[in-house]
DNA sequence: CATTTGCGTAAGCCATGACTTACCGTAAGT
DNA sequence: ACTTACGGTAAGTCATGGCTTACGCAAATG
């Protein structure tokens, strides 16, 4: 049930932004603040949730906090994901066929 | 730029029930509303934003319209998700070879 | 120790969006 | 043609959650 919590983070545009500064390295809060339109504490509240879906992680640097991408919730994201797709392939595969039948047949 | 449509619409609890049913194969709009604690009417909004997504097709049938997973949407997310894997790896790494450094200096 | 720097948390405001009921269109059955 | 079945759309309500400012706390710095 995890790969619900990083859906409804990763859902979120600026929690995004966050999430793809740190794509780049590691960073403190300040840092990812001064290049995103919101406030500091703002993404601090960005971060708290990216670290409850297991997205991120962090380590204390004297008075400030570095986060870091933590590939646990992506893995889980990608698990649940590729449920789908060997299905959903298969069945798309049989719905273009039955779409190629129709058109033959009005000929 | 279409992953984000997908995530977001993915986040909403409902709507991944929706997405999850058809899952396990096509599905008419009547038979998904049965089975959720929601209205048709909700069925047919969150079909629609899946389908804006990219997630979902559907194809009509007499008065009913069939809706199946399509694979675009499924596969843009993938994409997405795989740029950040492998650096992901590599960064959470070198912060457990650091974290023991640590525990190491305190004995 | 006093000050500064860097973050997290609390409280409150406001927009987004998920749901409902009511209604309309279209395709099949009688 | 009338009726029934099935879905999409409109309008309106209400909760969720993202943002801001204000505040508190801990570690470094002098």
């Amino acid at each position: 049930m995890a790969y619900a919590n990083a859906l409804t983070a990763l859902a979120d545009p600026t929690r995004r932004m966050v999430f793809e500064r740190l794509g780049k390295g590691p960073l403190p809060v300040g840092e990812i603040a001064e290049t995103l339109p919101v406030s500091r504490p703002a993404v601090s509240q960005h971060l708290k949730v990216l670290k409850e879906a297991g997205l991120v992680s962090d380590r204390a640097e004297g008075t400030r906090r570095i986060y870091y991408i933590d590939p646990e919730g992506l893995g889980q994201l990608r698990a649940w994901l590729d449920r789908f797709w060997d299905t959903a392939l298969a069945e798309f595969g049989a719905e273009v066929a039955r779409d190629n039948l129709k058109r033959k047949d009005r000929k």
